[in-house]
DNA sequence: ATTATTGCAAACTATTTGCAAGTGA
DNA sequence: TCACTTGCAAATAGTTTGCAATAAT
């Protein structure tokens, strides 16, 4: 398969400022670029370790934290606390809906700032957080047979 | 000054369940009743240090795990990760604009989810998250000297 | 008197850092 | 060649747990 154009902008921001493009770091792109939803640390090592049985672990994070200053890897938290990332998308504002069990996303564009008036308090706006989680299709019907 | 009601709340809460009313968990009532934004486990060990100075991190991580089991605290994690907590709003549904420097929030009544519609895939929703970030006016003022 | 709560210490998890050896440009 | 990157090991930060002493009911 060709490779993708956000595999390409990954690679492409790395090489933009001076990084080197280790084999690792190329395996990094194509994961995040063939996975749709969030990934942990830990979910990465383990995809990393299957074409380099070698790698270690800080060496994970110090690229998903290097990609993410680099802008094309987003980090969030989630609910729970769990740190994950997701490659950008850096082509337009929108938010997530968010499968709770698979982690799954989908996008739509809807953004509740757009006329946002009479907010209380007279803050300077920076950002916002907007996410709806839920179950995806697949993932509701897995579980409906252990469901009360 | 009277206790007031949210103090009460709390301490009935844990009566109803069988807990007992420790004058450290008094005191941990209290601080959540005068505080207007999130604490940190931190900021609550070092609020609950005034009074008792002997207290320990890990009973106040205890009360507060507990607090938010018995949904009495609200339990979140902050942008860069950070576990804060804040007393319920029990009576409605609400989101809030939070002041990313003092970390004093504010309440405000639209809901994205009102009338939401045209959602992508078919998700069974669960839960949603919305929070507004930015300075609030006191911030603004104070650090205006020092910006750019 | 009984049993939950506390403080201490230690365990545990997640993440970060220093450094010598390895590797891309 | 040169300096960035890696793996290892150890450090750090945040949170949780076991247990004997203490305190609430």
């Amino acid at each position: 398969m060709v490779q993708k154009q956000q595999e390409q902008d990954m690679i492409r921001a790395m090489t933009h400022h001076g990084l080197r493009i280790t084999d690792q770091r190329r395996t990094l792109a194509k994961i995040f670029t063939e996975t749709e939803g969030y990934l942990s640390p830990k979910d990465v090592y383990e995809q990393m370790r299957i074409p380099y049985p070698g790698v270690s672990f800080d060496t994970v994070y110090r690229n998903l934290r290097m990609l993410s200053e680099l802008g094309v890897l987003e980090q969030i938290y989630f609910q729970d606390g769990g740190l994950k990332f997701k490659s950008t998308c850096l082509h337009h504002h929108h938010h997530h809906l968010i499968c709770v069990n698979c982690e799954k996303t989908l996008t739509f564009d809807y953004c509740p700032m757009d006329g946002m008036l009479n907010l209380p308090g007279n803050f300077k706006i920076i950002n916002h957080r907007f996410e709806i989680y839920g179950l995806c299709e697949e993932c509701r019907l897995e579980g409906a047979s252990s469901e009360s």
